[in-house]
DNA sequence: GGGTGCATGTAATGGGTTACATGATTCT
DNA sequence: AGAATCATGTAACCCATTACATGCACCC
């Protein structure tokens, strides 16, 4: 009968079980653990954990600092850790991800295919410094984190990013070559 | 100077740019062609239609039917057609994918090994349905259009989904075991 | 003097889905 | 009799980003 509202308040939730921690630390926490598959702004964050915090899910500490302003620190109840355990339990509700790269590939016999080409080298840069990330986080976890019970979770999600980025890589070269040929063929003929 | 708006308005271009089709006949389109990577709503096809109408890039003209409602079939103008050869040499607009699977795997250590077990193999069978659409598509696209001259786009778009979906079924079939690995010893144990 | 980091938050705006509303025809 | 397909569209709602607003401290 529990309402288990969006995917937001329950990262918050996640994110709070790993210790208690400001909507400013949230927000730098991500970009160092959930950062490539998941994103949150101020926005969201800092209402998200008040609606949290009236709901009896989180708890809120200010703590006075001096020359910078108030921190609120917040952290998990039981009630907020039972929350999160049942949304975890919830199956994973499928939505269609949305590719604008795709997009844009598709509708490719509009422009030239120099635009296409461009735009897919783009797309491999992108995920070559993607991998170089994936494998200094790898190893950074690895040496910071090597009792935490919970290291073999993070590394799955860095592994997935890892599989996927290689997939693109291979994939970014096989278009490329397509497209070269679509190109050189013209060029011969000028 | 111009404004090239949300990619909604875009992808209707795009599709428009396939031949005049009713706002109807566009959500049967996607699921054949964009499927895989776009979705939209009637509530973003219709009210999306009226504004390209509205500011000249599409003509609408309505074609009368008996028994039925009235078809509204809208097509591209000169203006529509430049509008979407602009947007498409514009670079893409990164985007942090947000995985709802990833994140309730990064929490695992929240719950049993199983419930993470369950997500995985659930995102298999996806992976593994999704392998068969595609070839599927691809078989029949290059049976029905083999002249079209946009067929190797499309090809592209196809080729990623598969690059895609494999390197998730490798992924899905690596971390199953080591979740697995989890959940043996405490069997061996009891 | 000016940029960066710390730290909070709100308001405006945009993007998108779902549910609702209508109504005839055709298939089971 | 009832469900599915054809076909249009709106309204309510949710989700999310961006820009704005504040203000001190520290470093160059």
């Amino acid at each position: 009968m529990k309402k288990h509202g969006g995917t937001t308040p329950n990262a918050l939730l996640g994110l709070l079980s790993l210790g208690p921690m400001s909507g400013y630390d949230i927000r730098q926490l991500i970009s160092q653990s959930i950062g490539h598959f998941w994103s949150e702004s101020y926005g969201q964050i800092y209402p998200g954990l008040k609606r949290l915090a009236a709901a009896g899910l989180v708890e809120k500490k200010t703590e006075r600092q001096k020359g910078k302003p108030d921190r609120h620190l917040y952290s998990l109840t039981v009630a907020g850790r039972e929350h999160l355990r049942d949304w975890l339990k919830l199956p994973v509700v499928y939505e269609v991800p949305r590719s604008e790269l795709l997009l844009k590939l598709f509708f490719g016999g509009q422009v030239s295919p120099a635009i296409s080409r461009e735009h897919v080298e783009a797309y491999l840069e992108r995920h070559l410094g993607a991998l170089k990330v994936y494998g200094a986080m790898t190893k950074a976890l690895k040496r910071d984190h090597a009792d935490d019970p919970a290291l073999p979770y993070w590394l799955m999600t860095l592994s997935m990013g890892r599989h996927n980025s290689a997939a693109m890589v291979k994939w970014c070269r096989e278009t490329l070559k397509e497209l070269e040929r679509f190109e050189s063929p013209k060029k011969r003929r000028q």
